[in-house]
DNA sequence: AGGGCGACCTGAGGGC
DNA sequence: TGCCCTCAGGTCGCCC
């Protein structure tokens, strides 16, 4: 997936194209994604796009209706088209607007999901129990510090739990244990307060260089316009398990967190 | 209550 | 070539 790079450098690719027109169509070509998609959605034919907004890695469009949510799970994007080209494998949703551009939804694994709230997205169910935006002030060391109190969790764990804090995906969370040089297996208990402070000023860093530059390329993510992101490139850990270190040339090792990949260089990080 | 892990789904890549 | 296995950017919900 996208993370939350990937998801706000989606936001300000699509926001210009779609804000202030009209939705004249709505597509769904499969309902089965993580969650049912309603049919409640074709509410908004003839509503107008307020904005496009995000909240940790889920897309906000806001009508004057109420809101449609759109997540991308691991595999989803969307794309801004002219027109209504032909029609790909996966590609499940499609929002039309006046001004003839397509909102076009793909997602080969179908974790992604799209869900309608009539008001109080904020407040409901999936948005109403996350945590702090990686980004705002609200992240903060002494939030952090509070939080870790009597866990033992391992840190990495710990800052890719939404409730904690939200947008800390696998690739940027192997990052910016690196850049801090803590292990990713340190129970959060552990941590002095000079190295959550330097933890994260790294995370925030890390986010914001990636939004920055547009966004990490992967397999299937590109930007709304088509063009790759390139922040794959100034990857130190993720993906570079047995390689040598960037820093020390020590050989990387790579464990298994909560079935995720662990990357760490075990000279780097302690 | 907190933490671990299976589940959801398709596709790519490696080994045999 | 093909089959079978593992792995992939997320996160909910069930289990202990």
């Amino acid at each position: 997936m996208p993370e939350l790079p990937e998801v706000e450098v989606c936001r300000q690719g699509i926001s210009p194209h779609l804000c202030g027109n009209t939705v004249t169509d709505v597509i769904i070509r499969h309902k089965q994604l993580r969650w049912p998609v309603s049919d409640e959605i074709n509410k908004i034919k003839g509503d107008n796009l307020l904005s496009v907004e995000r909240r940790s890695k889920y897309l906000l469009l806001r009508f004057k209706q109420g809101t449609l949510v759109i997540h991308l799970g691991m595999s989803g994007t969307i794309r801004v088209l002219d027109g209504f080209p032909e029609i790909k494998k996966h590609d499940h949703f499609d929002l039309m607007f006046s001004n003839n551009k397509c909102l076009r939804f793909n997602d080969p694994r179908r974790f992604g999901a799209i869900l309608w709230f009539d008001q109080h997205v904020d407040k409901q169910g999936l948005l109403a129990k996350l945590g702090p935006e990686p980004l705002s002030e609200g992240f903060s060391m002494g939030y952090l510090f509070d939080k870790a109190k009597n866990k033992k969790v391992a840190v990495k764990t710990f800052i890719m739990n939404s409730h904690i804090v939200v947008g800390v995906g696998n690739i940027y969370a192997n990052e910016a244990l690196f850049l801090a040089g803590i292990l990713p297996l340190t129970p959060v208990n552990k941590i002095t307060k000079a190295r959550f402070d330097k933890l994260t000023q790294i995370i925030k860093e890390v986010l914001a260089a990636a939004i920055k530059q547009g966004g990490t390329t992967l397999k299937d993510f590109t930007q709304t316009d088509g063009k790759p992101g390139y922040f794959a490139q100034k990857l130190n850990v993720y993906g570079r398990a047995g390689k040598k270190c960037v820093v020390c040339e020590t050989i990387l090792e790579e464990i298994r967190q909560s079935n995720r990949s662990s990357v760490f260089c075990p000279n780097c990080q302690g």
